[in-house]
RNA sequence: GCCGCCAUCGUCUAACGGUUAGGACACCAGAUUUUCAAUCUGGUAAUCGGAGUUCGAUUCUCCGUGGCGGUACCA
């Protein structure tokens, strides 16, 4: 049997967590859990200069969010830490120098600067390869003089390197097109390149799953593997989420972040149902997936290479389906995660409970809570015009409101809009000359002032017996 | 420039040599109906182009075109 499958995420802290990040985290998540795997979550902070100081926290708690766990990681421990590059310096030394001592690599005293100067003229061009010739003993003694260095890969010329990608399929690279990768900059740390390498080999992992912007690195990576005499895990690399202009997402309107989505109002279930699908299906024509059903659904043989377009559309759709399904105590407690306005907020709780249960239909994200209309707050404002039926009169008109008026004081039961739909009906049904919409249309109308609202019957439920009426009354007093 | 990858309705995708090229979102029309939402029914809409292989290509090969990615002491 195979080994045991073991997977990473592996971001940098360099601000919010993009979609795709999220994306990538979920096929290693969904990798591993079909198959009794784990995950390790690895936090690659090897860039200095783009490091932010709270990233750690704020992707941890979004991953969170969204349902991911990790096996083993930074605050969760496990046997392979640490599990933050940046505390692993003493690993990635040894490696490389390993690497120099078998001839694998070389120090490089090359500044910046000089490697501009090589560049004048032409963009594109390799490194020259200028100290790859320099003697063992010139480069130790530089070394011990305290010269600033980098330790570079030496990749064999005039070869080709394979690997066999478990999505693309075997990809060969020229190693005449592979520059000298940098592996130790002069600050200590590893580049990604090694750091990458070394983490994935001690903390065995099995399968690499990671965005396809890495595949042209993967060659350096194959030749990594073979310098040190390791073997090589599967590599999995996923096609890249675009935005509509078939580029990268867009900051500016607002569709990176994960974040962004949750402040939305989008839930949770919508976002890693959407991202699931983006890249891979199960095959049959089940769209609406729980993370557990994806997990279950999951393999590698059906995702796809070509990159997908991130359609907010279907998302919006999405996000309407599962906030349908959830109760009107659980959107409300779902409303933690979004911004709410003061107004929403000052609403007692059974009170936003029930126009929860009418309005949730209604509602594309939970943001649009803050949008429900100002006659859950007020009293409507009335016109007479709309107040009558378009194919009734206004003597019917009065008439309907009269008898609904009548029929509701007696009323005792207001604790379910469908009773009180019957309670309607049966006005309707007492009077030959009172047509549905005689009755249906002027109560809504009355109750809220607007011209799109939900149905009459809960509105009376939600507003309640008290403030229903009083509206009634009022609206029965300007058609005099 | 060089290297690599990709290519089915507008979008997400199914079809792993033989289908009237299927589903979903969006869109349009109808039904229901007291408005909106929801729901139901129907419709418009796709294999990038050109050669080959084959009895037969969306599917295999090559060329072209287009898109994307890489080419850093960033990941």
């Amino acid at each position: 049997m195979m080994n045991k499958i073991r997977t990473r995420f592996a971001p940098s802290p360099t601000g919010y967590l993009h979609i795709g990040g999220l994306r990538t985290a979920l096929y290693a998540f969904l990798l591993a859990k079909a198959n009794n795997g784990e995950v390790v979550l690895r936090i690659e902070d090897t860039d200095r200069e783009r490091y932010v100081a709270d990233g750690v926290e704020r992707l941890m708690s979004v991953v969170q969010w969204a349902g991911i766990e990790f096996d083993e990681g930074p605050n969760i421990g496990g046997d392979f830490g640490p599990y933050t590059q940046s505390e692993r310096l003493d690993l990635y030394k040894k490696y490389a120098l390993e690497l120099v001592k078998n001839d694998k690599a070389y120090y490089c005293f090359c500044t910046k600067d000089d490697l501009e100067q090589e560049r004048v003229g032409n963009e594109q061009a390799m490194y020259s390869g200028k100290c790859r010739h320099l003697s063992k003993e010139e480069a130790e003694t530089r070394v011990a003089k305290g010269e600033s260095y980098v330790i570079r890969l030496k990749v064999p010329k005039g070869r080709q390197v394979c690997f066999e990608d478990a999505v693309f399929g075997k990809i060969c690279f020229d190693t005449n097109t592979i520059d000298d990768q940098v592996l130790l900059k002069s600050d200590g740390f590893a580049t990604y390149h090694l750091a990458v390498v070394v983490d994935d080999h001690l903390m065995e992992v099995s399968h690499v799953v990671r965005g396809n912007e890495w595949i042209p690195s993967t060659g350096k990576h194959v030749l990594l593997y073979e310098a040190f005499g390791w073997e090589m895990p599967v590599h999995v690399h996923l096609p890249v989420i675009t935005g509509d202009d078939g580029k990268k997402l867009s900051k500016r309107k607002g569709d990176v972040f994960v974040e962004d989505f949750r402040k939305a109002g989008y839930l949770h279930e919508t976002i890693m149902n959407f991202i699931a699908l983006l890249g891979w299906n199960p095959g049959g024509n089940v769209e609406i997936m729980s993370l557990s059903e994806l997990i279950g659904a999951f393999s590698i043989d059906r995702i796809k290479k070509a990159n997908a377009y991130f359609d907010r559309e279907k998302m919006n759709w999405m996000n309407k389906q599962y906030l349908m399904k959830l109760s009107a105590d659980e959107v409300a407690e779902r409303l933690d995660d979004i911004e709410v306005d003061d107004k929403v907020k000052s609403l007692d709780n059974e009170y936003l409970r029930k126009i929860l249960e009418v309005e949730k239909s209604r509602m594309l994200v939970l943001a649009d809570v803050n949008n429900i209309g100002d006659h859950y707050f007020v009293d409507p404002k009335l016109d007479v015009e709309k107040l009558v039926f378009k194919k009734s009169t206004r003597e019917l008109c009065q008439e309907a409101l009269q008898n609904v008026i009548i029929k509701l004081e007696a009323e005792g039961d207001w604790s379910s809009a469908e009773h009180l739909f019957e309670v309607l009906k049966e006005v309707v049904e007492a009077n030959v000359r009172l047509s549905n919409g005689d009755v249906f249309w002027p109560v809504r109308y009355a109750l809220s002032g607007v011209d799109q609202s939900p149905s009459p019957n809960e509105l009376l439920w939600v507003l309640g017996k008290e403030n229903s009426l009083r509206r009634l009354k009022a609206a029965e007093q300007i058609l005099l």
